[in-house]
DNA sequence: TGTACATCAGTGAACGCGCGTTCACTGATGTAC
DNA sequence: TGTACATCAGTGAACGCGCGTTCACTGATGTAC
């Protein structure tokens, strides 16, 4: 297997990439040397420079990708966007689920960068205030209907995206215990009753 | 001021314990130097290990008054322990939103431990398990009244703590804006509806 | 196609900074007689 | 009550470990002629 340069380079970037997120997964983000990383990548200590400045750009370069990921997961969107309707709750909480849990190990290291990082700290704030925004005309409406939210409609979006960030985390590491089903079953149910006020 | 050396001992400790605090809460636990306690302290950087062996036992004698507390806390309590009546609902929600936001350095500062040292994560899991076991009772004989809880009785009250501590979070570190109040009533509307599927 | 030189990804030992931790010292409090 | 010694809280300079980061070196790929 012969390569150039530019293949070498870019297959050692990505293998500190995939690297890295083993390597966060298992003992987090904080407790991660640099060297972990490239041991766990079969390089030399050295080489990380040759591709990221700092373990921190390494993360940004991983948010990056996921950031992809979620547009691409946004674009294929197709539903009904009325909360008052309980599919269009399940379905963003099953989507929300499903995409945090597959991209858990990067959204958890983004969020213990953000205890030691200001910056991203900031970036994590931004994002939430986005994706609450993108659904805001979800609940619009609600007083025609008869229905009231439980606050204001942000908060209320705030609350939604907030049980299903910290159920997951609370799932992940075994504090609590439901099947992937079981709980975006009770996370439609909590967060629709919560949402709207009906029995479902 | 003439003072025994027990006094003076106990004076600086708490000094120390004092300073950590607000240091914790001024650049978080993760931070937060030894040094840093120990001039905020108004003390030398050597006489922190007369007193503590590590920053993380400083954490634990905090952890401790919290317990404490908390102990004084829930013996006051005297209240209706049944969850289909808004009221006992409203009475939890607004306690442990007070609890929480009082002592709210101290949690974030073990919340942050947790993800460093296992020791810590065992701890907060513990807390949180023992939480919902305290106020198990309070979602029984939901069925005879015909009510369906919206997943298991764990998983629901996993649920509505997770929801009140998140929203904390949130409000504290200014990415959600509500009063107080505002917290508290949006919380139980939404927890009430959620657990019982009623209207508030 | 071949040769000579330039460039570059990768290596890993060594360097040095930051910070936790130690320890000889000080001065004040406690104890013995 | 007074003196001599012991004990102890507190001090802060110095030590040393861990780890991020550098850099001279290697060997392979790319370029010039």
């Amino acid at each position: 297997m012969t390569q150039s340069r530019q293949e070498k380079a870019a297959e050692t970037q990505q293998a500190l990439k995939t690297a890295a997120l083993r390597v966060f997964a298992d003992r987090g983000y904080l407790n991660t040397k640099i060297t972990d990383i490239t041991a766990a990548a079969g390089r030399a200590a050295g080489s990380f420079y040759n591709h990221f400045a700092s373990k921190e750009e390494l993360l940004q370069s991983l948010l990056q990708d996921l950031a992809a990921a979620g547009d691409r997961h946004a674009e294929a969107d197709d539903h009904s966007p009325d909360f008052s309707d309980p599919d269009a709750v399940r379905y963003h909480v099953a989507g929300y689920w499903t995409f945090a849990r597959d991209h858990a190990p990067v959204l958890r290291a983004v969020s213990q960068a953000a205890l030691v990082s200001p910056d991203f700290a900031r970036m994590i704030g931004h994002f939430a205030v986005q994706q609450r925004a993108d659904i805001a005309d979800h609940v619009e409406g609600f007083a025609d209907k008869g229905l009231q939210l439980p606050s204001t409609p942000d908060a209320t979006l705030a609350m939604m995206f907030l049980l299903i960030q910290s159920l997951l985390s609370a799932v992940e590491e075994g504090s609590v215990e439901l099947t992937d089903e079981q709980a975006v079953d009770g996370l439609t149910r909590f967060v629709y009753r919560g949402i709207t006020g009906r029995d479902y």
